[in-house]
DNA sequence: GATGAATGAGCATTCATTCAT
DNA sequence: GATGAATGAATGCTCATTCAT
C-alpha cells in the first residue's frame, strides 16, 4: 500500500485538489464574476493554461468546487437522519447545528452565499446548484418535519412552508457572515447565539399544543 | 404639418425619475456590477452622457435609487410604530406584513438582495447602505421587541439576537425571490404562506409563559 | 463722457472681456487641450451656450486670447525700437527686460509656453501664432542686431542664428516658469538673476573686438 | 506547402523593444495625453491587450520610454566628463555637441519637449522626470562650470544661473524642433549653426578677463 | 440674446479564453 | 502535459458642440 509514484507525478494527481483549493478561496473572497482565473492559477502555483486543461471554463471550475465541498456534506446528513431514532426536535437541532459546524463555520458557506448572490447572472450555475444542492437539502429538512408530525412530536404544520422557514435563517446567517452588511451594530455576528435563539424559538413553536 | 421628432427632448424635471426607474429595473435584474450604464440610459430613452448630467457616477446613481426607494419606507414605518398602541405582537405582525407589501412585493426588494450579494465588492456602497438602511431598520425591530418585553407581552428574550432572527427570514424571502435558486420544488415561492408560517411560529414563540 | 447704458447692457459689452479673462486663466493653468469650455464659461459667470455666441469654437476663443494679450505687446515694442537712438546693446537690454516685465512676469507668458507645447496637435493654432506673433517678434530682434552691426556696436555676427540664440533663453525661462520641471534644485526659479546672467554674457559676447 | 500566418506570433523578448519603439514615435509625434494606446499597440503590430502585458498603464509605458532612451545618455556623459582632462571650455563644447548628436538629433529629443509641455498635467510624470533626468543633467553642467572656475579657465560666475543659461538654448532648440512654431522664416531650423553661434558666444563670455 | 439639457464619439483598462511552443 | 503570450470585446467616464426653449 505504498505510493511509489515519483514526485512530479504525484503532483500531477494533486493538481485538481490544488486548483479547487485556490478556487474556493477566491470565489468565496470575491464572488464568481469578480474572481479572475489568472489569480486562481497563480494561487495554485500553475499557469493559466494549465487550469484549462482540467476545467473547460470558469463555470465548470465552479461546479467542481461545489461537488467537492458541499455535495458530500448533504450525503452525510442524509445518512445520519436515516439512522437517528430519538425525538424529532432533537434530530432537527442536531442536524442543523451539525450543518452549521460543517458548512456555516467553514469557507464552504461562502459558496452558498455566492450562489444566492450571483446565480441569476449565470443561469447554468443556478440550474446546477438547484439540482445538486437546494433540492436535496430541502427534501432533507422536509423529511425531518414529516417525521416529527407523523410521530406526534410536532404540531400539524405546513411542511413546505416550515421547511423554508427553517432554512431561511441559516442561509441568512451565512449571507450576513459573508456580506459587508449585517443587522448588528456590533462588529461581529454571534452565530452561535443566533442559532440558539432561533432554534429555541423554532422548536418551541413546533411543539404540539399541550393537552 | 410636419412633426419631425427632435433629436432630443428637454425634460429636466422628469429625467431623474426616468433614470431612477430605468436604473432600479436594471440593477434589480442584473446586479450592480453587471448593469451597464449605457443600458440604463437607453432604457430611460436618453444617451449615456445625459445620465452623467444627473448622477456623477455609477455609485451615486445607485445611492439615489436607494434613497428614492427604500429610505422613505423606513421613515414611514418608524412613524407608524410610534403611533401604535395595541399589543406588541400585533404591532410586529402589522409592521412586518406592511414591509412585505411595500418592499418585498415590489422590485425594491431586489435592491436589498443586490446589496447582500455585492456589497463586499463595493465598500463605499456597503457603508452607505449600512448607515442609511440596515442600522435604522434594525433599530426599528429592536424597539418593537423591547416594547413587548417592557409591557409583559413578550418573553424576556435576547433582543439583539431575536431582532436578527426576525429579520433573517424576511431578507431570505427577498433573496430567494430574486435569486434563481430557492428551496422549493414548485416553480413559485409563496411568500404570503411563508410569512404566515413564520410569523405564526415567531409570535407563538415570543409569548410569555402562561401563568 | 458718461456711460448711460443700463447695467445689463454694459454687461453685454463686457462679456467678451470677461470670457477672455476666464479663458486666459484656464488656458495658462491647464493648457489648451485640457481646458474645458464649461469651466471657462462658469468662471466667466455665463453658460456654456453663451460662450459659443461670441466664439465659434475653442480655437477661435484661443485666437482671441492671443490677439488680446500678446499682439499688442509686440506692437508697442516695435514703436519703441524705432524711437530709440542710443547704443544698440542698451536697446537690446531695454527691450528684453521690458518684454520680461510685460509678458514673462504676467500670465500672458503661459500662452507662449502653451503654444510651444501643444501647437503641433493643433495646426490651425500653430499657423495663426506663427504669423501673428513669432514672425513679428523675430523680425524685431533681428532688426536690433542689424542695427548694432551696422553701427559698429556689435561684432559681425550671423544675425539669423543670433536672433534665435537671444530668443531661446527668454522662451525657455517662460517654459520653465510654467512647466513643473525645471533645472534648479531650489524651489524657485530666479528669473531676474537668470536674465542678468544671460544678458551679461550675451552683450559681452556681442561686443566687437577691442582694437 | 502552405504558410498561413498564425493569429499571433510569440515574441516575448522582442516585444518590449517593439512597444517602446512604437511608443516613442507616437509620444513624440502627438504628446502624452493625445497618444492613444491602441495606436501604439497597432504600430507595434500587437493588440491593445498585449501592451498591458508589458506595461501596467500609460504612465509606466512612458517611464519605460524615458529609462530606455534618455537616462543612458546621461550616464555616458557623466562618465566622459570624469575622464576628460583638457580645457573646461573644450569639455563643455564637447559634451554639449555630443548631447545634441545623441539626443537633439534623434527623436528622443521629442520626449524632453513633451515633458516641458505636459508635465504639469501629469504630476507623477513630472516627479519622475525631474528626479531621473533634470536633476542629474543639471548637476552635470554645473560640475563642468565649477571645474572651469576652479582651474581658472572661466570667469568667476554664478554657477547656478549660468547652468540654466547654458541649458536653456539647448532645450529651446529641442522645443522648436518639435513645436510647429519657431522663430525662423525659413522652413528649417539650422541647429548646427544655432549651436555654433550659441557656444561661440557663451564660451567667449565665460573666458576670464585677459590680464 | 441666453440658457443648459442633450448628444455621442472617444479612450484607458480588464479578463476569459485560445493556441503556438 | 504545461506554459504564458496574445487576443479583443466590453465598459465607465469625458467633453466639444448643438439646439429647443
Amino acid at each position: 500500500m505504498q505510493c511509489s509514484k515519483p514526485r512530479w507525478e504525484r503532483r500531477k494527481d494533486a493538481r485538481p485538489q490544488e486548483l479547487l483549493g485556490a478556487a474556493i478561496d477566491l470565489f468565496v473572497e470575491r464572488g464568481f464574476a469578480a474572481t479572475r482565473l489568472e489569480d486562481v492559477a497563480r494561487q495554485a502555483g500553475v499557469s493559466k493554461g494549465t487550469l484549462y486543461l482540467y476545467y473547460t471554463n470558469k463555470e465548470e471550475l465552479f461546479k467542481a468546487v461545489v461537488r467537492e465541498s458541499i455535495v458530500p456534506v448533504i450525503g452525510e446528513a442524509e445518512v445520519s437522519i436515516n439512522e437517528f431514532d430519538g425525538h424529532s426536535g432533537d434530530l432537527l437541532r442536531t442536524v442543523m447545528l451539525n450543518w452549521w459546524r460543517r458548512v456555516g463555520q467553514s469557507k464552504v458557506s461562502g459558496i452558498s452565499k455566492l450562489i444566492m448572490a450571483e446565480a441569476s447572472n449565470f443561469p447554468e450555475l443556478a440550474k446546477f446548484y438547484q439540482e445538486e444542492v437546494i433540492t436535496r437539502g430541502t427534501r432533507m429538512i422536509s423529511s425531518m418535519l414529516e417525521r416529527g408530525v407523523a410521530r406526534g412530536e410536532f404540531r400539524d404544520i405546513d411542511v413546505t412552508q416550515m421547511t423554508q422557514v427553517l432554512i431561511a435563517p441559516m442561509m441568512m446567517l451565512i449571507t450576513w457572515k459573508h456580506s459587508a452588511v449585517a443587522p448588528c451594530d456590533c462588529a461581529e455576528l454571534q452565530p452561535q447565539a443566533f442559532l440558539d435563539a432561533f432554534l429555541d424559538m423554532a422548536l418551541h413553536g413546533l411543539l404540539p399544543p399541550k393537552r
